[in-house]
DNA sequence: TCTGGGGTCCTAGGACCC
DNA sequence: TCTGGGGTCCTAGGACCC
């Protein structure tokens, strides 16, 4: 496929849901609050003495080969050039004397719970991104205000919570975010509505939440490298390589982003995946570990209530590529003898047209259902109007 | 050095309907 | 007899984020 959009319209670019246009001259301030290396200061809070070293948290190599990745690292360990998401192999050879700590994610969860329930104090809007950034809105408040409400914030976590976090303050979410990862550590960045495209000229166009690395080459290949060079062009220079991306960054760029987008509060889709410790090359390995699959989802989305529309599959193959199957089912359902079904039927499929063009054995494979409704939602049939 | 697991959003072509 | 344009749904693939 062509790269004509590599990244889509709407993005990170977008307006707050529950936000109601106010009619003042006190704006409405974002705080983007991001807290710092994670994972790794939830098992800090519980391993005091391992404060102050190289504290990486992911499966131990010491534990045998794993195609694992780092999940979070210390300020202390990046020097040596750790980061998230690198193959635990490779952090290890970097940093031989760091202390690995297997992920739990219960533990994460609860302490990001915590987190939510003190930004709460501070307004009734705070939006939810990941585990670990959450946006506080301030209706009606003064630049002074803002600030002021930053510090507390950043204090109470550290303070109640053990857990540095950074803030970045502006009057647009995606600006707040930027600022946010140039206060890491432990800072604040408030950004001005009047300084906010002064702030971005000299960033690199990667600091932008949506460009990622295609488009970064993209821009480049335009002589467009910092956010200032893209503020000096027209959007109907990029709409060709970008499609409508273009004018959500030029608008960025000049400091003046549009509004942002309502975010869905229900889950769209929701997924498993299983990375085998070695490629399968058998069918009847693989169709157990796709009923196995498909029966946690089944029993996870009954937890929360929902129910499914379409059921897809994909299989990561040994060469790391990917090729994926999705159904509907048409009307929604529930319970794990549907979604096995139709998974085990999607799976096969995949399996037989790859062994017809003599692919490779799979390394990964992921279940996945979207349309999801939630259960109390009355389901309407067509039969219902014959 | 060899790449996890969980998500979101967008594009594009084809089917189908009006 | 031959032709239109718009809309929605489905499916596959891709970029990106934490």
């Amino acid at each position: 496929m062509p790269p004509s959009s590599p990244r889509g319209s709407s993005s990170p670019l977008g307006t707050l849901p529950g936000v109601p246009p106010v009619e003042s001259s006190r704006p409405r301030w974002v705080l983007y609050v991001d807290l710092d290396a994670f994972y790794v200061s939830c098992e800090l809070r519980d391993r005091p003495e391992l404060r102050g070293k190289p504290v990486v948290v992911g499966p131990p190599p010491s534990e045998g080969p794993t195609r694992g990745v780092v999940l979070s690292a210390s300020y202390e360990a990046r020097p040596t050039g750790v980061r998230s998401a690198m193959p635990v192999g490779v952090a290890a050879r970097l940093c031989p004397e760091a202390i690995w700590i297997p992920p739990d994610f219960t533990k994460y969860e609860r302490a990001s719970r915590e987190v939510r329930s003190v930004l709460r104090r501070h307004s009734p809007t705070v939006l939810p991104f990941s585990i670990d950034e959450a946006a506080v809105i301030l209706h009606d408040a003064s630049m002074d205000e803002a600030q002021r409400t930053a510090e507390t914030i950043q204090r109470e976590l550290a303070s109640e919570l053990s857990l540095p976090a950074s803030i970045g303050v502006a009057t647009s979410r995606v600006i707040a975010k930027i600022a946010t990862d140039r206060a890491k550590p432990a800072g604040i960045r408030l950004v001005a509505p009047d300084e906010a495209a002064a702030f971005l000229a000299p960033l690199p166009v990667r600091a932008i939440p949506g460009v990622g690395p295609k488009t970064e080459g993209l821009l480049r290949g335009l002589g467009i490298q910092t956010i200032g060079d893209l503020a000096a062009r027209r959007p109907s220079e990029l709409v060709r390589p970008l499609g409508t991306f273009a004018s959500e960054l030029v608008s960025l760029a000049r400091g003046e982003p549009r509004p942002d987008p309502d975010t869905s509060e229900e889950p769209r889709s929701r997924s498993t995946d299983h990375t085998f410790a070695r490629d399968v090359e058998q069918w009847e390995e693989l169709e157990r570990a796709v009923r196995e699959l498909a029966g946690e989802l089944a029993t996870s989305l009954d937890h929360e209530g929902l129910r499914f529309g379409t059921v897809g599959v994909a299989l990561r193959w040994a060469d790391f590529t990917r090729t994926q199957r999705s159904r509907s089912l048409g009307a929604a359902r529930e319970g794990t003898v549907p979604l096995t079904e139709a998974a085990v039927r999607l799976a096969r499929e995949l399996w037989e047209t790859e062994r017809s063009s003599r692919r490779r054995p799979v390394r990964t494979l992921s279940v996945r259902t979207e349309r999801l409704v939630p259960r109390t939602q009355k389901q309407v049939f067509l039969d219902e109007f014959r």
